[in-house]
DNA sequence: CATCTATTATCGTATTGTGGTATTTAAGGC
DNA sequence: GCCTTAAATACCACAATACGATAATAGATG
C-alpha cells in the first residue's frame, strides 16, 4: 500500500460516529508507527484538511468547509437545481432532495426545506445504496444494462429484498416499467411513514447524472396527487438535463478537441 | 518536497475561478510528469476527493460533500450555535453568521439567513483576513498578545488601512477597548451598506473560538437599535460559550488522562 | 475496422519515505 | 520559577518505494 494511500486513509476515520481521533486511537487502528502518522498529521494540518484540537486529538479541518462550498457554487448540477428545488418545496412543502451516482452509491449533494419543517432522514451529505428508494431506483433503472446484470449477480438478495425481481428477466422489466413511467416512488422504503417520488436527470447525452425528488411525510397520497407530483417533479428534472447539456455545450473547454461526447457531466463509474 | 505535499496541491487547485482541471492544465501548473500525476489522481478518484468528468477533466469529488456534513452535524460550536443563530435572524433579519479562526485568517463556518433575503457578501466556507470586519475584529481583539505584536510587525500597514492605529499602543488600545465593550461593530468594512455586530465565543478557557455575529443591509441603526442587537448577539455568544465549555467536559475522552486543560475547542494556531 | 485519446502497466534506478530513538516544545501543577 | 508530563518534531542509516520514460491497453468515435 503506498503511503499516498495512507496518508488519504486518515481522512476516512471520520465519522458521525466518531468527529476527533487521538494520536494513540490512530495508530491502533492504522497500526502505523507513530513518527510516520505525525509526518502525515502535519501535511494534513498543513494543508488544512485536518485541525489539531489540543486534548480531543484531530479533526476535520477548514479547507472541508471551503472546498465544500466551492461545490455548491460552482457544480453545475447543483446550481441550475437549487431554483426549482425551491419551487418545489414552496409548492408541495415536505423536502426536495439532488441526489448524484457516484460509482456503486447515490448521495444526495443538495436539499431544500419546505415551510412545514418536515426534515427528511436522508440528509444532505449522506448516501444510500443503488436499490432502496425512488431517489436510487430512478437512477439505478437508467444505467447500463451491463452495470445492472454485475450488480444482480454480486448481490442478487438485495434485489429481492428490496422487491425489483428474483430473477434478472424479472429485474430488467422493473426497471424498465421505471424507464417507461419517467418517475418512481416509493412509499416508507427509506424511512418509515414517508413518501418519495424522483425522476431522472440527465447529462448532454443519455447518461443519468442524478435524481430529483420531493420527499413527504405521508402515506396515503391519492392518485391524483401522486400524479401532481410526479409531473412536476418530472417536468424540474427535464429542465434540469435541458440546463446541463446547454450549459455543457457552451462551456466546454475550447483546449479540448470535441472528440467524444460533449457535456457529459456524469462521473465515471 | 514530499510526494503527500505535492498530492494535496492537486486539491488546492480547484476554485469558484477554476472548477474543473483537465491532465494537461494540471502538468502545466504543477510541473509534474504526466504518469505521476495520474497516479495521483487515481489514488484521489479511489477515495473520492475527486472525480472525473469526461471531457471536462476531474473536479472536488463527492467524500467533500460527505465529510462536509460531517462537520455540520458534529463540529461542537457549529450545533451549539445553530439554534441560537436561527433565534438571532427571526428577530433581527438580515444574516446571522458563525466565523472561527484557524491560523491567521477568520472563516465563515455556517450562516442563517432571516426572511427578509439579504444575503451576505461573505459566504459561508469564505475567509477573511484578521483585521477587516466586525466578525474578524472581536476574534482578533483576544488573541494572545505576542501574536498581535508578531502580526503589527509584519503587516503594520494592513493595521493602519483597517484604523486600528499606527503603532503598537495605539493598536492595543483598540483592541483593550473592544474587549471591554465585549462586542464590536463595523460598518461597510467588509460590503459597502452593510453593518455588522460581532461577539466573541470562548472555549472552555479564556482563548477564543470563533465569533458569533449579526450583519444588516443598514448603515443607519440607531444608537438604541444597535445596543439591542449587540446585547443580544452577546448574550447568544456567551450561551455558545457555555455550551462549549459543558459539552467540552463531559465529552472529553476518558483514555486522555486530564492533564492540561480540558475541552479547548480552538484549533492549535 | 481504423483511429484517436485517456488511462494504466512496466520496470530499472535512486530518490525519498521509513521508523526507531532522542530531543524539543509547551502547558500545568506545585 | 522549576518540575512533570504529553505532544510534536528532528535526526539518520537503511532500503523500500515512488519516480518517470516508454509501451500497452481500453474505450469511444466515425
Amino acid at each position: 500500500m503506498s503511503s499516498l494511500n495512507k496518508m488519504l486513509g486518515i481522512m476516512t476515520l471520520f465519522s458521525d460516529q466518531k468527529f476527533a481521533w487521538t494520536i494513540e486511537e490512530m495508530e491502533a487502528r492504522l497500526s502505523l508507527p507513530r513518527s510516520t502518522l505525525y509526518r502525515y498529521l502535519r501535511e494534513l494540518v498543513d494543508a488544512e484538511f485536518l485541525t489539531s484540537l489540543p486534548e480531543m486529538g484531530y479533526t476535520l479541518g477548514p479547507k472541508i468547509i471551503e472546498l465544500e462550498s466551492i461545490v455548491q457554487r460552482q457544480d453545475p448540477l447543483i446550481t441550475a437545481s437549487r431554483p426549482l428545488m425551491k419551487e418545489l418545496v414552496a409548492e408541495f412543502g415536505g423536502v426536495a432532495a439532488l441526489c448524484r451516482n457516484y460509482r456503486q452509491k447515490v448521495l444526495c449533494v443538495h436539499q431544500e426545506q419546505g415551510a412545514d419543517g418536515f426534515r427528511s432522514g436522508y440528509l444532505k451529505g449522506q448516501s444510500r445504496p443503488l436499490l432502496m428508494g425512488s431517489a436510487s431506483r430512478v437512477i439505478f433503472a437508467h444505467l447500463p444494462n451491463q452495470m445492472v446484470a454485475k450488480l444482480f449477480d454480486d448481490h442478487a438478495d438485495a434485489f429481492r429484498l428490496a422487491g425489483l425481481g428474483s430473477d434478472i428477466e424479472a429485474v430488467r422489466q422493473s426497471l424498465k416499467t421505471i424507464r417507461q413511467r419517467g418517475w418512481d416512488v416509493t412509499i416508507g422504503q427509506v424511512t418509515s411513514g414517508v413518501t418519495g417520488v424522483a425522476a431522472p436527470i440527465f447529462d448532454g447525452r443519455e447518461n443519468v447524472a442524478g435524481s430529483l425528488s420531493v420527499v413527504l411525510r405521508r402515506t396515503d397520497l391519492s392518485e391524483e396527487r401522486l400524479s401532481v407530483i410526479a409531473d412536476k417533479t418530472t417536468f424540474c428534472a427535464r429542465a434540469i438535463t435541458r440546463a446541463l447539456s446547454d450549459s455543457g455545450e457552451e462551456e466546454s473547454n475550447p483546449n479540448v478537441r470535441p472528440g467524444r461526447s460533449l457535456s457529459r457531466l456524469i462521473p465515471t463509474i
